[in-house]
DNA sequence: GTTAAAGTTCAAATTAATTTGAACTTTTGA
DNA sequence: TCAAAAGTTCAAATTAATTTGAACTTTAAC
């Protein structure tokens, strides 16, 4: 019976269901933690084994997160498998996704909207749904801007964010 | 066979899904989406048979998006059902969303997370996990403040808040 | 070039989220 | 007060998201 609880596996839980809460996968999240908590690189089968998942769905939550440049592979002479460590850019975490999600979703959403508004214009439509169909168009610019701003914040790091964040609450 | 397809029918599957990005239902948004752009009280058998949704869906998304203070009920004297009116201040779906999630989850983290440091700083860890642990107790602190924001951008129209990303945008 | 270890793919299995509908409670008009 | 319409609840069914693992491809040491 193993007396000691290493607290960074706890930490690893939590952080994985923090960034879950990002629309992420709870494990790409603990991936992360753990490469970024324990500061040092780590093999495929070694990540494989701690967390006890397939091959499969290792070979693509690793896939993933260096997609998403929120890990990086370092190299290792000696060993043939991969290995990876955390960039600590964590909210690239967030802002990768998003775009990911904008490409596929904010802009097509846009290119329909405008289709529906020039149906609208030359049917039936009331200038009262006009409008309200504008302030439809504007949402999805809104979604376009907020993408923009956390690509931006992708390379600030968080003790900076929190600061500007802070500044932004207090002029609000 | 029907030769006219209603625009707004479009807009409301278009806006059922941007919402959707956001982690809500999609059928939430889809609600709030045709209240919004039609501009008026809807009933709730109405907007039962509009979707084909169940009593029992029905009751429970026209409940959240109460909650949520979405939509809020009309009075109608002459009829028995109740009736609904979107809000029109949208941002709150995603401020109010992310303000319960708050709740339950961030403040909770950040609990477990002082407890956890706590823990490291009797027992074994190095400074460099340490500091960390710490990062990760700054990016609980940092949704922290993400929350703070939206609700107070709930409070603001999405003109208004577009103009103002742009210009943080413009900063950063 | 061989071959064995590492990595990928993807259909099937598992797990999680959402919706249904029947039984129940609440509301309201007569 | 009563009854019927409206609203709610929640276990079961459905649908969606995630993970597995076996078959496959790629890589690199010899």
């Amino acid at each position: 019976m193993t007396e000691e609880i290493n607290w960074s596996d706890s930490t690893i839980e939590i952080v994985g269901n923090i960034i879950s809460f990002w629309g992420f996968k709870e494990n790409h999240g603990k991936i992360w933690a753990l490469l970024y908590l324990n500061n040092r690189g780590f093999s495929t089968s070694e990540i494989r084994t701690y967390f006890r998942f397939s091959k499969g769905a290792t070979s693509m939550l690793l896939q993933d997160l260096e997609d998403w440049n929120v890990i990086h592979r370092t190299v290792k002479p000696t060993e043939r498998e991969r290995h990876f460590e955390a960039n600590s850019n964590f909210m690239s975490m967030i802002g990768n996704v998003l775009q990911q999600r904008e490409g596929d979703l904010i802009s097509e959403t846009l290119i329909q909207l405008e289709k529906i508004k020039t149906d609208a214009l030359i049917t039936s439509a009331s200038a009262e749904q006009l409008k309200r169909l504008n302030d439809m168009i504007d949402l999805a610019n809104l979604m376009t801007q907020v993408v923009e701003l956390s690509n931006k914040m992708q390379k600030r790091n968080i003790h900076e964010l929190s600061k500007m964040l802070t500044l932004v609450n207090r002029i609000l």
